[in-house]
DNA sequence: TCCCGAAATAAATCAGATCTTTTCTGGAGG
DNA sequence: CCTCCAGAAAAGATCTGATTTATTTCGGGA
């Protein structure tokens, strides 16, 4: 089941991620061929996507050069892993925190204007559950009903780029709750936002689904904040903290 | 200078965006060998990439099948060029619209708290230049003006995955000046928004560049769709128009 | 009818050759 | 000593064809 090829590159963009082969230093295909025991054809196809990726540039008589972060396709889902899984954490779920600042209320407000019935039905039952699991103090379960939510309502912003983010705020939620930054029980307003934005979102609401979405983002920053845990400003986090 | 395997990437991406290759259709390795003439190790190096886009999945005994939209990863700028390049123009530059409309206003408020003086200076040499060029009518200058005043503010944002999205911001801005959505002088209040986010920038005011950005953006929504244009909700355009 | 093994298929991998581009090196000429 | 050009060398790009492996199909037997 494994592919060759996938390794590699796994392998590769690890290194380049975590600073092991930094911006500027130069391998060639013999290099990878020989350390990973690979033929040319996995070797070739792993460079090829970490090229189309923006993180190596390979050119005649040179060789491969890894290129600077600033070139990077950071918005590639398995960059975005790498970086979760390096010493770049940190930083990683800074941007997508504030990235997500940005998006959420959109997606909200167009939610309110395009969500099918069915996906008002399914973000009412996400509410649910994250009321029922709120309340007991189960912070997985609740985790998980709140992923579902706000998937769901990227999906039903109509919106296939907003959509396409689901992973960013699965990833941000996730992490805030398993480094714990959350508190050992969610906040009864955090969850009543929630209520509200499906609630505008069902009504067609856009400027109330907004808002909504606005204040539980920035009452998350500030509770954060207050919190003394870290200060990012406008600061991403997003859920209540 | 060509490279083969750009050439067939490219031209499979463009028959997948525009439908020739619908999701669910079925080719093989041996299909793009004949059909590109083209050895083995080009077509499966194309062919990687466009799976690692997600537009493709390759299956032993099967060959490679075309996916659903669903799974593609739309922030590749390969793929949005596609899509604009295609009948799903509309489509995309909505979508951009639309994002933009939700991350910009962000950035501008982080590049209050992060700009360098060097960016600072950059961003109002920018507004000069609109400001110069808008009063002169130069449509195609004052656009590149425009540009640069963008992808600076998303640089100085501190955020990479914002400075990842100046392409976007680009394509939105040249997309609705070159399809004629834009008066054939642009409005002084747009101009002298710009200004007011570069000097809330550099005042280091968070909030009021956020919040004249929020403006230049709703304003140029008000105007496309009293323009009678077109009607995009939270419409994404963005620029005096 | 159902299950199992053989055959067929197409991707995955390997191996090695050839082509092309880019860079480096020496030597000729100024 | 410097400049310029031809030739060599390095490394990716492409090609060819063989081998391996996973998956599906299908025929035969219980």
């Amino acid at each position: 089941m494994a592919a060759l090829h996938d390794d590699v590159l796994d392998a590769l963009g690890r290194r380049i991620v975590s600073g092991d082969l930094a911006p500027g230093a130069v391998l060639t295909l013999d290099d990878i061929d020989t350390e990973y025991d690979v033929s040319r054809s996995v070797s070739r196809e792993a460079v090829r996507v970490l090229a189309s990726m923006g993180m190596v540039a390979s050119r005649r008589r040179v060789g491969l050069t890894v290129q600077p972060r600033t070139g990077w396709r950071v918005f590639d889902p398995r960059l975005i892993r790498w970086r979760l899984d390096s010493e770049d954490r940190a930083a990683q779920l800074r941007s997508l925190g504030e990235l997500r600042s940005g998006f959420e209320p959109v997606a909200a407000a167009l939610a309110a204007v395009r969500a099918t019935p069915e996906q008002c039905g399914a973000l009412t039952a996400a509410v649910g559950d994250m009321v029922v699991h709120g309340r007991a103090g189960d912070l997985e379960a609740f985790l998980a009903a709140d992923i579902v939510f706000h998937r769901v309502l990227l999906e039903a912003s109509g919106n296939e780029m907003l959509a396409a983010l689901d992973g960013v705020v699965a990833e941000v939620l996730a992490g805030r709750t398993h480094h714990h930054l959350m508190p050992t029980k969610p906040k009864d307003e955090a969850i009543e936002l929630h209520v509200e934005v499906a609630r505008a979102v069902r009504a067609g609401d856009a400027a109330a689904a907004r808002a909504a979405m606005e204040t539980i983002i920035s009452e998350a920053t500030d509770a954060v904040v207050a919190d003394a845990a870290s200060s990012t400003i406008l600061g991403g986090d997003g859920e209540h903290a």
